[in-house]
DNA sequence: GGATACATCTCGTATTGTGGCCATTTATGT
DNA sequence: ACATAAATGGCCACAATACGAGATGTATCC
């Protein structure tokens, strides 16, 4: 593989000129750029850009931990971070971390080697997983309130109150719900804002018909299965995924219930299925892609040395009503 | 940040035996070894791997061409890909192309400086697209027949031909299509299974009732206007993509048509909402984890210097026959 | 006991491809 | 001819590893 050495030895140039020729073209004259790029040609030189990096300590890359990359929100944002990272001349380093500690700090080290520039953290912050290093820069993207460093975000507790909210404006006032995982700070929050909306409505919590999910398509159908035992039925059920939303429909169509003639499900997050699901899923509209954006724009600031002004960006959500959703039937 | 030099002043041994002790410490005497980790500790050292890479003229990092993330079947190629990676200590850069030329060659020159050891092309290969320059390790995962260097993928001439043949078998005579984008060797290759299969069946093709999407949920609910216009109206319908086939059955049933009482629908790659759809999806499964897989095995393979001894591996799909396929309605 | 052989451990130096610095040469304009 | 600007080249640094050589310690033999 040729090396700056060879386009030189080939130009009758030195490497510096050489360097220049390719990195600042304009400091050089015409005439030797002309004989480099005979060279370069001839050669089929290609810059070690590893090299490159190391001489300037200087990766121009970002790593994004994934909780789970075959989930659409995810992939949503990945999509933005992406788009802003490549117009900036940054390459994104995918980390499936699969929920596993062990493997986040695999590629959290991928930072402190310094071969990535920071990071960008989908997973909602734990306070007992390992915060990344204060040295490293990291944004969090699409998590909760209370993260420790910069984080781009919806407010969840307020976008699940407004979801329920809605609900008890329809009249319903039996709401169950699918969660997340019990101790994902997504469920935490979401929960809370139910909690408030009920609070607000006067009516008392129960936890009977509270069912934990894994925001998976089948701990949706599998929660209805669990809801179906209790006593009091809920009229409604506001699930913390459009995933969980789509399998509880699937599970209580198959026991031959209605939606929502039935019973109302509501979803989290507006993936594209939602709005092509029967019936149409109402839904939480999460700027997955802007908040992806908005991320990678943040973090690529803390690499070229600015400081963000602002620690939590919160950006705004959106209540999509389709036909998921109606008043409860007359008892 | 601390380097190997400030370890090797601080523990007052070289830097080559600070090396060692990190990367090779059977070779090191017990005493150096702990003054070395003593060192290491008190000044928080971690090796520049960004240094090591250009040393060792490895980067271990693959590059995944993504046509677009926001697709389940690619999640799941990349899930595989990343799991067999990340076990043989490789890192995967993502390549989100955007079916754009122009971005997929900056990524193909990720590997051409040296930052990647080699990629993974999960776009079904296109004669007038750049050919991966042939010194470049490359392997196609999830594409089509024909590919000029590396490939996995499953036979969709064949499993095209087979879902058709199923409709056939079910009584079907007018099956209509909705393929992608007509260049796509995906929709070349399906078309031409579902012609041989047509043929066998001795049922003349007509190209009124095949109308072209793009893969996408929007494009098929799209489609079906376009086929509600013909005059003899198709009783079945091969989507070649599980999207379309949702978005199809959407568009179907807002023309209160039922599916699949009044028209059978089939998907293609069986991504999870497949089963959870109403009515569940008649699809080809495509073990999109396994493709990734073996293309990442393969790609490594042929990083490590060994020659694969064949070109294609031909993964075995599976038709998978649910609720939105019947035999049509008598008329 | 002393010499020799051998193993263990450690070190210095060369090497990798590139860009930056600074000095030097060449071209340009007055 | 001279001052100034533009273009060029030489050398070094970057952080790590590989290689071979040197130093030290231990066992074995006469």
């Amino acid at each position: 593989m040729a090396t700056i050495r060879d386009v030189s030895r080939e130009s009758g140039l030195s490497i510096a000129t050489v360097s220049r020729a390719i990195s600042n073209p304009e400091m050089v004259s015409k005439h030797s750029l002309q004989r480099v790029n005979e060279a370069i040609e001839k050669l089929q030189y290609k810059p070690n850009l590893s090299s490159q990096k190391f001489r300037l300590q200087r990766t121009n890359t970002i790593v994004v931990l994934v909780p789970n990359i075959a989930n659409l929100f995810f992939a949503q944002l990945i999509s933005g971070i992406e788009d802003v990272a490549a117009r900036r001349g940054y390459n994104v380093l995918l980390g499936d971390t699969r929920d596993s500690v062990t493997r986040e700090s695999e590629f959290i080290s991928l930072v402190e080697t310094r071969q990535a520039d920071g990071l960008i953290q989908l997973r909602p912050h734990d306070d007992d997983a390992p915060l990344p290093d204060p040295t490293i820069k990291a944004v969090n993207a699409g998590g909760c309130a209370g993260t420790p460093y910069h984080s781009v975000r919806i407010d969840n507790i307020e976008a699940a109150s407004k979801v329920v909210k809605y609900l008890l404006s329809l009249g319903h006032t039996r709401i169950g719900v699918i969660s997340g995982l019990s101790n994902n700070r997504h469920s935490i929050d979401r929960l809370q804002g139910y909690k408030q909306a009920l609070e607000s409505a006067g009516i008392a919590y129960d936890d009977e018909i509270i069912v934990e999910g894994d925001f998976s398509l089948w701990s949706g159908f599998n929660a209805v299965q669990h809801l179906s035992q209790v006593a009091n039925k809920p009229t409604a059920l506001f699930c913390m995924s459009d995933d969980m939303a789509i399998g509880a429909i699937k599970g209580l169509k198959e026991k031959g219930l209605q939606v929502p003639e039935d019973i109302s499900v509501t979803g989290f997050d507006d993936i594209d299925v939602a709005n092509y699901y029967d019936p149409a899923l109402t839904t939480v509209r999460q700027p997955a892609v802007k908040i992806g954006e908005k991320a990678a724009e943040l973090l690529l600031q803390m690499i070229e040395g600015e400081t963000p002004k602002v620690q939590e960006y919160i950006l705004p959500y959106e209540l999509i009503s389709r036909e998921s959703t109606s008043a409860p039937k007359r008892v």
